[in-house]
DNA sequence: GCTGAAATACCACAATCGGGTTAGTGCAGA
DNA sequence: TCTGCACTAACCCGATTGTGGTATTTCAGC
């Protein structure tokens, strides 16, 4: 098995320290940096790209949750693994949102930080019990909340269904007996109310905010 | 709080009728009934639709994983608790991925079972600690093995998050700063690994087979 | 009966896309 | 060295989409 490098992110120069000796002590893992702020975050992490990032939520100046969007964007391979001196709900829910892989408390043990390094880096969700049961309450909870409302009438939902699959204006007016240019209305409509300008920024927005 | 109503799918008569029995015993519970299989599901259903349904995963005939496909596409709104004697990750899987809204084991309590019907109706995701955090992980495993491979180079997908922002063929090769029938050949390239023929299917398959 | 929103429909022109085809370059593996 | 593949680029032509109009019908609510 490889090495597992890991980048840490942690103001409270304490268990900055520890960590990082923590991980460089340990055969198998090692640190490629241990960093008080998210400054240079970028620059740091592109001359030496960790497998994971151990990443505190509660930093001064950038906070964890803007990091972690920010190397979502950047690295997207790299595993993300929040931490944090507490378990709130809104805390967990932005950071799954934002794709953090991961989510620790720091009371975790010193084992316990290794396991869930260990964990993240091959494609595992470490979290503990309590912390996984908040996730999908959160998940349950938040869905429904979170399609935002253009007012699309129930006729320009449908035409938009048809379109994210795949359908021309064609076919949709085929499939919808209706005409063609009934169709290019609709599509019009939906358009400036979404305030897009091309179909596929339509079905992009359609699925993703889940408006169908 | 109104009266919870539940109906209950579960081959084994004794089972069956225990969970009858509690379920009718306490109160703000009520059971619009008991079947040992779901021949007539959806009638059966109609004609006095229950809040919650308890739903066992092996039963015979048609089994629960169908049945709950059923139930999701009919009753939308009813939330589905599925029951089983194994913790098996396969079930599972294929039980949240068919639209379960709790997991629970048939070897939990009278108490917890009430509970999870309570919590399943009020939103939640009722589940053992330990299935919880299955489902996580199976998440993360079966998420890349589940996105097919089509094979698309690492320049295929570049074009194709380009195109799922919404952004047209010109726009996209003044971002990547080739030339815009570059651009067009990757795309032919990317439409027929996907098989697809429109811009609006490919950005539906790589939005919801999370190829990007 | 009036009003407004929603659904229907058509026209025209420019821009963009889909499909087919060909071809040069550079790089990694046989 | 040669081969295959990824990436790059171009051309043609017909189909589809984007944009900006105008207009009729239907139906619920005032």
């Amino acid at each position: 098995m490889n090495t597992i490098s890991v980048a840490i992110f942690e103001d409270n120069k304490h268990l900055r320290e520890s960590l990082s000796i923590l991980i460089n002590g340990t055969p198998g893992y090692r640190c490629t940096g241990a960093y008080p702020d998210c400054q240079h975050l970028i620059p740091r992490l592109r001359s030496a790209t960790p497998d994971v990032i151990l990443l505190d939520i509660e930093m001064p100046g950038m906070n964890g949750l803007e990091a972690l969007k920010v190397i979502r964007e950047e690295f997207p391979s790299v595993q993300v693994l929040m931490q944090t001196m507490f378990d709130d709900d809104d805390y967990i829910f932005r950071a799954i949102c934002s794709g953090a892989h991961g989510y620790i408390l720091k009371s975790t043990s010193p084992a316990g930080y290794l396991e869930s390094v260990a964990d993240v880096h091959q494609g595992g969700a470490p979290m503990s019990s309590t912390v996984a049961r908040k996730v999908l309450t959160l998940f349950r909870n938040h869905q429904p909340a979170e399609s935002a409302d253009y007012q699309l009438t129930a006729r320009e939902r449908e035409i938009l269904s048809h379109m994210v699959e795949g359908k021309s204006f064609k076919m949709i007016a085929g499939d919808m007996d209706i005409a063609y240019e009934t169709v290019r209305t609709h599509m019009k409509n939906i358009y400036s109310k979404l305030h897009v300008n091309s179909n596929t920024e339509a079905v992009s927005k359609a699925i993703r905010e889940r408006l169908i």
